[in-house]
DNA sequence: GGGTTAGTGAACGGCGCGTCTCTTATTTCA
DNA sequence: TGAAATAAGAGACGCGCCGTTCACTAACCC
């Protein structure tokens, strides 16, 4: 039973707990209601062993999102099929949000305030760039094929999609439906990008 | 000294007190930060009265926000400067973010977890829709001019901009910048919607 | 002016914060 | 292998704020 029985964790063991038992806390109660004794608690650890490794709720949140994402970031090959590949990789930003990782960029934008500029724009940096490269991808692949326009390229529109989605999730109770992709796919970024050749 | 001496407000006359010290404390301390007692102290108020009017934080600044909103709205007539009228406006909105105001809104998405939908849907509208209006106006004003392609004025095309402002401001410190609205006026919003025409 | 309504101020129990202490498990190294 | 060093678990502590309650009083309404 070297399972059952983890006797005493120490270090990245007691960690990757803590995380898990973050993010699960997360899910059941959002960010605005995290209680870092219920963390604890979950984890089976002692407070001290979390204001140990983080100074506040904010830090810890970040680390366990920033944990979550290494796992979780895909690998995307463009087909060729614009909108289905666009499609696709929103469908996926959507379905992120409905996580504790949408609640954990929540509970990040409720306490931007004060936060020393740097900080913030590394963390954001860190969100956008992963889904910028993916969509840089999709968009060059399209300027070769002549699909799409070579100003779309530009970081701005490349975020385009992703920002609206983020928009979205903030602004309302829940993520983008299919629906609403398809409304940003088809009235927004396609006839913003597309150079209008089939 | 019939000013100085306010003696005990109530009803209306102290529901206005309240707000303008909640709107103080939200801009000097943010809304992670405000705290019921400092917003009743500030209006010298009870705590009482605070609660016997909203049962939360949440509602206080919700209808603090709403409150200042009723003044703040502009009416604006589109001069045929299309890009113009909408960089004003744009600004407006801009700068609307770098009041109280603006930290009501983060506040807001920060609770907004588990808020039944229609109650969210009924904020975001109330602050949507006049930005819809004026955008709608303008776009319209273009259409006739024919600098502006009909498309355009589909909801999702019209609310672009704010939302892009809106996602800037909750996303980083501070709101968009001159800069920052010029980018996203002429490598989004504009090739998105102008016709080509000069 | 007497009764009603509404606001003030203070006190209260409760909760979660962040710190600290005491004990115990795990690792390190003599 | 045994002792010292390190890190974790459990929980008590004081504090600040929450949301409620109560006794008192000012404003308003005939």
């Amino acid at each position: 039973m070297t399972e059952s029985t983890p006797g005493r964790r120490r270090g990245d063991d007691l960690e990757r707990a803590i995380f898990e038992a973050a993010l699960a806390e997360l899910a059941e109660v959002g960010y605005a209601n995290l209680r870092m004794e219920a963390v604890a608690a979950r984890a089976k650890a002692g407070k001290a062993s979390l204001y140990k490794r983080w100074p506040d709720r904010a830090r810890l949140v970040q680390a366990a999102a920033r944990y979550k994402a290494t796992e979780v970031e895909p690998e995307f090959e463009p087909s060729g099929d614009l909108r289905g590949d666009l499609r696709k990789v929103m469908a996926h930003i959507a379905a992120q949000q409905a996580t504790p990782f949408g609640e954990a960029i929540r509970g990040w934008i409720g306490e931007l305030r004060g936060t020393p500029s740097e900080v913030a724009d590394e963390l954001r940096t860190r969100i956008e760039h992963p889904r910028i490269r993916i969509f840089a991808k999709i968009f060059e692949d399209g300027v070769a094929r002549g699909t799409v326009r070579p100003e779309a390229l530009h970081p701005r529109v490349v975020n385009l999609a992703p920002a609206l989605l983020t928009h979205h999730f903030l602004t309302r109770a829940e993520p983008a439906d299919d629906a609403a992709v398809d409304e940003i796919l088809d009235l927004v970024v396609l006839p913003l990008i597309s150079t209008g050749a089939a």
